[in-house]
DNA sequence: CGGCTATTTGAGAGAAATCAAGGATAGTGG
DNA sequence: CCACTATCCTTGATTTCTCTCAAATAGCCG
């Protein structure tokens, strides 16, 4: 699956001519006369809110939307800039951000495939939005969804769902940061990816990190160091190993997820 | 408007021997003959997800509501717990916070009056409830929800934007969580409860804790002594004075903000 | 191969947690 | 109304962690 994507982005990277900063694609040039147009045969396509849309109105909301390859560290949005789209990533991640003025940064999530993006307040977005690898995303119109919203109540139905998921997240996420040790943190992080990474509930599971360990360290409220000696602890203790800086394979899941718990 | 607060519980109070856990008002049954029902002169109408309202949509909101007084330290709902009803705050406080298995706490908000509880995943709801203070909560069925939503616009648009805010105020407690010092910890809390308690711009103000020093170190990730040293610190510094344990004199308003955005 | 960046590791300082009392406050019942 | 008790809050001493500062190593890209 891994392949696939990268596949998928290295030839879309190739076009990438067209726009230096970030390439903007539309799918309806594509593909013609797939039922369900262009959107229908998005990778992410399942999992994203326009996945309960039939034929025809997803013919519709791919006439709306394009789709934006955005490489590794640049934005797709910064917090208080005006919101013009909300987006679904469509392959890649994408970390949200928050910053104080000194440069202290805090990471609030990772979102990658059918994740939704680009939450505002009073038409501001919340946050800072970035690639943590190349990443295509898909993009909507403002405007466009909220006649989404009333034509099309599946999407408005996913969409509320999405952001009661992200309600979610971040109240585990606050538990994480106010009262979890760097074990704890650490496994915790593990743990999620591995869930995210795929159903095989075997015991010993490889998890791809496509962020560096600074982004983990501000997702997780520690130092970049602290972050370091912890995953060197945990391979002490034979629960990991790290083949690369980007991929950790996990040796006993069960057990680290005890540890993401607190069992000790 | 402390003092209205206190009698409208005091009052409810002492009707209190109908149901000793939680009593349920039925307000169609308090007031008759007014333009709008009962839920018009509702003490927190105008910040609620109501206040959009025509007369006649209020009336048919209000049979379909309930009041309820929780009284301190009970709660309104759990995580986990089957997700029936959507609460809005009338009166009073409620905290929503998350658990570890071995007894750790995040306190993730504190709601006050217009504020809305009840954020399900799946049918389920995502933290514990649980009053503060002597609190009076309106019950929405979630049923009856679901109805309106669609029938009073208003009400979507209001609890998309309460939802929509909720995500902000977490998403900045992370970064209080993760990378604020507990004097900028507790200087954001201060200053956010000074901001929701007055409109008066001037430098000195007075705030209200409704919640003791426990809920304050879980709110803000730290130990109770660690809040305490740190108040007695800005204390020192002449930031502030504490004539009660529940209320706190800031003298220095600008100061204190800037202590909570990090500048030193 | 060389330079750049990311990551790991080490030593030491500082800060918050923990452990332990002591003091204030509020609520209870006489 | 006041004494009493339970709870809450503050303060002090000590320990433990995590951060900070510093440097070495490893990995990556051209």
């Amino acid at each position: 699956m891994l392949a696939s994507i990268d596949t998928r982005i290295s030839s879309l990277t190739e076009v990438e001519v067209a726009s230096p900063e970030s390439l903007v694609i539309n799918p309806t040039a594509e593909r013609k006369g797939v039922a369900g147009g262009p959107c229908a045969t998005c990778s992410a396509h399942n999992q994203a809110i326009c996945s309960g849309l039939k034929d025809q109105e997803l013919e519709e909301f791919a006439r709306n939307v394009r789709t934006r390859l955005v490489k590794t560290g640049q934005s797709v949005y910064r917090e208080f800039e005006e919101a013009k789209y909300l987006y679904s990533v469509v392959t890649g991640e994408i970390r949200l951000a928050n910053l104080l003025d000194d440069g202290r940064r805090q990471v609030t999530a990772f979102k990658s495939a059918g994740e939704v993006i680009g939450e505002e307040k009073n038409g501001y977005y919340q946050s800072d939005a970035e690639a943590v690898c190349d990443t295509v995303v898909c993009q909507i119109p403002i405007k466009a969804l909220d006649k989404f919203l009333t034509e099309m109540p599946s999407i408005q139905t996913a969409l509320t769902a999405k952001v009661l998921d992200e309600l979610l997240a971040l109240r585990r996420h606050a538990i994480l940061l106010g009262r979890k040790t760097p074990i704890e943190k650490v496994a915790t992080f593990l743990i999620n990816r591995a869930g995210k990474a795929s159903g095989n509930p075997s015991n010993e599971i490889q998890v791809e990190l496509t962020m560096g360990r600074n982004d983990i360290a501000d997702f997780l409220g520690l130092t970049i160091e602290t972050v370091s000696r912890t995953i060197t602890k945990l391979r002490k203790m034979g629960l990991l190993e790290v083949p690369s800086n980007h991929s950790i394979l996990i040796k006993d899941r069960a057990w680290l997820k005890s540890l993401a718990e607190g069992e000790k």
